[in-house]
Order: structure tokens, then sequence, then C-alpha cells
DNA sequence: TGCCCGATTAACT
DNA sequence: GTTAATCGGGCAA
């Protein structure tokens, strides 16, 4: 098994939707925390969905900026989200980190989400960012560089699309991509869905 | 300023 | 299946 190689910034220079279904397979740590990316969404610029869709604010400057950067926003009050921002500068489109199968630093993330369930340590965006330590700290941050640590997948994967979760515009869009059959999603793809690699 | 609501989660019935 | 928790963004006034 050759050495898993960094994800480069130029990764993330390409459309939400290339990058987004590529990253299924990949390893997210931060701070040596984390573990395999299984499901991802794409929220492009010109989707009603996106937070971007209607310009740039406050919260979302960072979707505005370079690709390769994290995008952390506050959800319902409560949770973390994390984002990596994609494509050309200012196109402001990113890839929501939804959910990792659990490898790196499982005590701490036990902790830190009050369970010792490996299935719910990481299946859900607020879940991820709760485990691994993620907050408004760490919004606009190089992901090419420490405490981010993303390699690349070692092995070829069965990716699926899906509609998209929590969401009421745009609802209709397959941009929800995950890890064929993997416990640890937040929510199984329907068996219909599409296979996209 | 006030109001509504959301890229969620956990704890209910 | 339903709902509370909790707060900043965005928009009406």
């Amino acid at each position: 098994m050759p050495r898993p190689r960094r994800l480069r910034r130029d990764f993330f220079a390409r459309s939400v939707h290339e990058v987004a279904p590529e990253l299924i397979g990949a390893t997210l740590l931060f701070r040596g925390v984390g573990g395999i990316i299984v499901e991802v969404e794409a929220y492009h610029h010109t989707d009603p969905a996106a937070h971007s869709y209607g310009g740039r604010t406050e919260r979302n400057a960072v979707m505005f900026g370079p690709p390769g950067f994290a995008y952390v926003y506050r959800s319902y009050g409560i949770h973390w989200c994390l984002n990596f921002v994609c494509e050309p500068k200012g196109s402001a489109s990113a890839v929501l980190i939804r959910a990792l199968e659990p490898t790196n630093g499982l005590p701490l993330m036990r902790r830190r989400r009050g369970t010792s369930d490996e299935r719910l340590l990481c299946s859900g965006p607020g879940r991820v960012c709760q485990a691994l330590g993620i907050t408004a700290a760490h919004n606009g941050l190089a992901l090419d560089a420490p405490p981010f640590e993303l390699l690349e997948r070692t092995a070829p994967v069965e990716v699926v699309a899906g509609p998209r979760i929590g969401i009421t515009k745009a609802v209709n869009k397959p941009w929800r991509y995950g890890l064929k059959d993997s416990r640890f999603l937040s929510k199984p793809f329907a068996a219909t869905a599409t296979r996209v690699a």
C-alpha cells in the first residue's frame, strides 16, 4: 500500500461537481483526528440552496475567496458545519463535509461527542465538527496546512449520488455524494441512487 | 429594531 | 413520527 499523498490546493480549483465525488474515500484529519470522508454535498453559487446564492456577506465571505480553504458556519444556532471552498476564486462554491468513517483519534472523538458508539461520532455535519473540534475559530484556514491534513484516497471506491438533506430549495438536485453502503452515512442512499464513480 | 427561519441534533411520543 | 434547543443572517419597517 503506497503512502497516501496530500491533496494540494489546486485539487479544489475545479468544478464543485467534480471535486465533491472525488473527496469520497479521501481522509480528513484535524490535528491528527478524523477519518475517511464518506458523505459530502456540493453547493454551487448558482444554486438557490447555497449560502453564497444571495451574494457576499460577512458570514459567507470565505466562499468568495480562493479555493482550498475552510468555510465554517453556525447551523441552527447550535452546530458548526465544515465546507471546502472550490472552483476559481470568486465563484463562491463549496463542498459540505457531512460524514466520516472515524479512523484516527477515536478516544478524543468519543470524549468530545459524549458517546462510544462509533457510528454516532462523525455521521452528520454537526457531529463531524464536534468530533474534530472545529469551530468558527477555524473559518478561513488553508486545507493544505496544519491543523488540517487531507490525504488522497488510496483505492478505488464506489460513489453514489442522491438528493441533498435538510434543505428547502433545489431539493431535487442530486448533489449529495456518498460511499456506497457505508455504515457511517448520516442517512442511507436510496437503493436506486445513481452510481457516479 | 423586530421578526422569521435555517446545509442540525437529540430527546421525546 | 414530532419538537425543543439556540442564534446570526437577511429583510421588512
